[in-house]
DNA sequence: TTTAAAAACTAATACCTGTTAGTTTTTAAA
DNA sequence: TTTAAAAACTAACAGGTATTAGTTTTTAAA
C-alpha cells in the first residue's frame, strides 16, 4: 500500500540476488500498513506509538529510524488515498463514453479501492481531521477536487438527459456515502464476491430499490 | 438531547415560579451536548476533559459533580441514539402499510434524527468503539437489532414483489450508509431544506439515479 | 575479518490524561 | 440571617503520551 507494488530494484552487484528482507523502505511500509489497521480499529488519537510498535514487533522508539513522526504516518496514509482517488478521476474524465458509463466506472474504482485497501481508505475517511496545518488544508483541497469532478460528471449526465434531475450535491454525497459501509463491512468470504457486491450497489444506486 | 424536551417540573411551592437555571439535570445536559459536539469534531479519544470543561465553562474537575466519568458521557450519548432508533423501528413495525411505505417511513425518521441531532448521531456512528465491557456489548446488540428489523422490512418487501430482488444485506447497508453524509454535511441554510433533502434521498434510493 | 552504516535497544525528557481529595463559593429554602 | 446542601474551585495523583539522546546490535559490503 501507499507505495503500491514497488518492487525490489535488482542491484548491479552480481553477488546480490535479493535485497535485504528488512530494507528501510519495507520496514517503513510495514509500519504504515500496521498503522492503517490500528487507526481504523482504534482511531488515530486512540492508537499510541507503543501500540503500533507492539504490532510491528519493535520498540516505539525504534520506529523513528523509519518514520519522522506519528503525524507523518497519518499524512502518508491520507495522501496515498487522496492521490489514488484523484488519479482515478483524471482517467475517467479522459474516457470517451456516456456520462452514465463514466459515473459507473468512477464508482466502480472507488469501491474497488475500498475492497483492496479498506484500512487506508477508512483512515482517510475518518482520521483526516487529525491532520494539522498545511497538510490538513491540502487534504481538504484534494477531497474537494475529487468531489467537484465527480459532481461535474453527474451534472453533465443530468444535462444530457441521461440521469434523473436530482439535486447534484445530494446525489453525489448519497453515492459516496452509500459505498462507505464497504470499508466497514466487506471481508472476502462474507458470502458475497467483490463482483456481486459491486453489481448490487450499482443496481441500487442507478436503478433504485423500488420496482 | 438525550433527555429530550424534558421540561422544568413546576414545583408545588407557590413562591417558586421557575426552577433554578443551573439545576443538576440541566448542567449535566449541557455537558452532554457540548461533549457530543466536541466528540464529533475531534473524536472521543481526541477530546480531553479539560477541552470539554473549557467549552462548558467549568473546570474539568467540576464536571464530576454532574457526571460519573468520561466513559459515562459516551454511554449516555450512544444509548440515547440507539434507543431512539429502536423506538422508531418498533413504531414502524406496528404500521398498517405496504413494505415500501414502511421502509420509506423508517428511513425518513432515520434521516430526521440526523438532522435534529447530528452531533449525537455522529458520536454513536463513529465513537461507539470506545465503549467498554457490557456497554460495548449492549450497544452492538442494539445496533444489530435495528439492522435486523430494517433488513426484515426489506426482505418482506422483496418477497411481496414490491422491491427489486437485490441482496438484502447490501441493500440495507447501502441505504443506512447513503444517509450518513447528512450528519457530516447538512446544516440548515445549505441551500436545501430538510424536506427537499429527504425527498431527494428517497428518490435516489427508491427510483435510482438512472433514467 | 574488518568496517561503517543501518536499525534495533534502553533510558529519560517534558507534557498531557482522567480522576480524586479537600476547600471555598453559591444557591435557595427555613 | 442562618443553615445546609449543591456546585464550583485548586492542587495533586499516578500513569500514559510522543519523542530524543546515547548505546548496542545487526547487517552487508570491502
Amino acid at each position: 500500500m501507499y507505495v503500491k507494488h514497488q518492487r525490489k530494484t535488482t542491484s548491479n552487484s552480481q553477488h546480490q540476488l535479493f535485497m535485504a528482507k528488512r530494507s528501510k523502505v519495507n520496514q517503513r511500509q510495514r509500519i504504515l500498513d500496521e498503522a492503517a489497521k490500528l487507526f481504523k480499529e482504534k482511531g488515530f488519537a486512540g492508537t499510541s506509538m507503543r501500540d503500533l510498535g507492539g504490532e510491528v514487533g519493535m520498540e516505539a522508539a525504534s520506529m523513528y529510524n523509519h518514520i519522522k513522526s506519528k503525524d507523518e504516518i497519518l499524512e502518508s496514509i491520507c495522501f496515498y488515498v487522496s492521490n489514488t482517488y484523484i488519479s482515478q478521476l483524471a482517467e475517467v474524465e479522459k474516457m470517451d463514453a456516456s456520462y452514465t458509463k463514466k459515473v459507473e466506472t468512477l464508482l466502480r474504482r472507488h469501491v474497488y479501492l475500498m475492497i483492496e485497501d479498506g484500512a487506508a481508505v477508512s483512515v482517510a475517511n475518518n482520521d483526516w481531521k487529525y491532520l494539522t496545518g498545511d497538510k490538513l488544508i491540502q487534504f481538504k483541497e484534494a477531497r474537494k477536487r475529487y468531489e467537484q469532478g465527480f459532481a461535474a460528471l453527474i451534472e453533465q449526465g443530468i444535462a444530457a438527459g441521461e440521469l434523473q434531475p436530482v439535486n447534484v450535491s445530494v446525489a453525489l454525497f448519497t453515492i459516496l456515502s452509500a459505498v462507505r459501509w464497504v470499508e466497514l463491512w466487506y471481508r472476502p468470504g462474507r458470502g458475497i464476491s467483490a463482483e456481486d457486491l459491486e453489481r448490487n450497489i450499482m443496481t441500487i444506486l442507478l436503478n433504485g430499490l423500488a420496482k
